[in-house]
DNA sequence: GTTTTTGGATTAGCTGAACTAATGCAAGAG
DNA sequence: CTCTTGCATTAGTTCAGCTAATCCAAAAAC
């Protein structure tokens, strides 16, 4: 079908919800010849007639009252999804999407400092495993992990990660830990929620190859799907976890965990801000993503020290 | 939203499957100065941005592209459903409704002459008891019992319809049935099609009444829900079921079936043939009503000598 | 580093699609 | 029988949306 004829459908649903044209011209704020006209254009290009006439009353055909109710569903979604996308410019929440771990381990000990900062910011916390789409999800920004697969976007690097073994100060006093050699008699404690279904014990097989150990099969390990469960066990005296700087870095600062060995890898991670073009210029996206930078630049010092 | 934008929406959905306003310029035969005219405007009316401006590159917004999907599907389906009522019209194929019991029972052995009458004509018999609704379902022309209660329609009535009690012959001659209160002793056999659940022996109760015998318990009959099984049972000899002029006369005739009492009561049913006004002229339509009044005719005159 | 190409933005001016206004017609109400 | 009502039709008008031409700046080509 022509989408010339595209406004001329509108006019028919309200002609076919009067079965008048004079009343449909009234609303429409038309003369009734126009709408007259209208219809009988919208009939030639279809192909087919939708109002039988008689007299002076009108009557939908059977192909003119299926059109009809179609077009009055769709005309009521397509305004709906208008007024959702309108309601949604005007929002003021900010949806942010972050990997569940990251979130719970050092995002939030520090919301405290946004809210001081802006008390009028309304951030929701959307923590998720998903792969990042802005244009499937509902989320104005991220915070993700090295790449960003949905098209283009706007990103600003915010932490680079590291990794090491940790454990609480009272699994280190009952065992020897001096070299990671000792980590075979240990237990391990193993996230897997990265590499979960190819290769569960990557982490730790790769922190172990660099570090040159050999004979210790991480397999054994216990596992979990989140990393901050991870680093709970650990915590909580279960073994020695792989620990992410931002992750564990404010239980050690507070000594309620220790690196048993000096040995530190960069793994290459990169903790990225990521948002779509379009909305990096908007007002509480630009609040969060200074806060984040300014509480990175302190958590930087921090570990530094 | 404004539905004098609705053009413009198609122009959207092509630029966004460009990503280019130059080539969804060239598809839609356009110049691109008109397309990025049609987009500005858009957005404007929309009251928020669809695309991202680049150098000499275009980025769908997060509301740009959920409003492209949405777009995309509603044109699909728009475009669909005109196909189909396109078809719709062009098809020679003519769809008649009955109720089942006269389709088996009246219509099928008849409907050999209307082929030889009209070796071209496509019938589909959809037999059903649902309340017949040009609007809501696929039917060109229907046969009703007494009213229509879709609205207006073009109706022309076909027979008038008896009720009386039948039986088969060997029934007849063991069972003594000389006057209707003869029936205390006899099997009944009820249809209930028309008044299953309010009162399912409606029919029976309505005839004994008539014919003022009292003392005769219908609802000890045997009950089935639709005519032509009544009328069956009857047939092989199961008892005496209330048998529809139309249903029964072909039966009566050929001595299959008797009537053993003489009373016969018009119940008021009219058989109606109605189709949409709008179909009332088209040929097929046109062939299939005068068909069925010659059949009409014919089987009138003889159920008269 | 300069030139060319490319693709979107913008503008003035044109044009025809769709509107109005006026009239005709025929059915049904009064 | 007359009046009212509501759709059809037509001639004439108007403005929404088009073209064409120009501008601009990034990126590709040289």
């Amino acid at each position: 079908m022509n989408k010339a004829s595209l406004p001329f459908l509108h006019t028919f649903v309200v002609a076919a919800k009067h079965l008048s044209f004079t009343k449909a011209a009234h609303e429409l704020f038309l003369t009734q010849g126009a709408v007259s006209q209208q219809i009988r254009l919208l009939e030639q290009r279809l192909g087919f007639s939708l109002f039988v006439r008689y007299h002076r009353s009108l009557e939908l055909t059977p192909m003119g009252a299926r059109l009809a109710l179609h077009l009055r569903h769709m005309f009521a979604d397509l305004d709906g999804l208008i007024e959702e996308l309108r309601e949604e410019r005007d929002s003021t929440i900010i949806t942010l999407s972050v990997m569940p771990s990251f979130a719970t381990r050092w995002l939030m000990p520090r919301l405290g400092r946004l809210q001081e900062r802006h008390p009028g910011l309304q951030l929701r916390i959307q923590a998720n495993d998903r792969e990042v789409n802005f244009t499937r999800d509902r989320i104005d920004a991220a915070i993700v992990h090295s790449h960003l697969h949905s098209g283009s976007a706007y990103t600003v690097p915010l932490l680079v990660d590291h990794v090491f073994p940790v454990c609480s100060p009272a699994f280190a006093e009952q065992n020897t830990l001096q070299t990671p050699a000792d980590l075979v008699h240990v237990p391990l404690i193993n996230d897997d929620s990265e590499w979960r279904f190819f290769s569960p014990y990557a982490a730790w097989e790769a922190w172990l190859a660099k570090a040159q150990v050999k004979g210790v099969r991480p397999s054994r390990a216990m596992s979990f799907n989140r990393g901050d469960l991870a680093v709970q066990a650990a915590l909580s005296g279960q073994g020695v976890a792989l620990g992410r700087t931002p992750l564990v870095m404010d239980d050690i600062r507070e000594g309620r965990l220790l690196k048993p060995f000096e040995q530190v890898y960069d793994n290459g991670h990169v903790y990225l801000f990521a948002c779509p073009n379009e909305y990096r210029d908007r007002e509480p996206i630009q609040q969060v993503l200074n806060w984040l930078q300014d509480e990175c630049r302190r958590y930087m010092d921090e570990v530094a020290q």
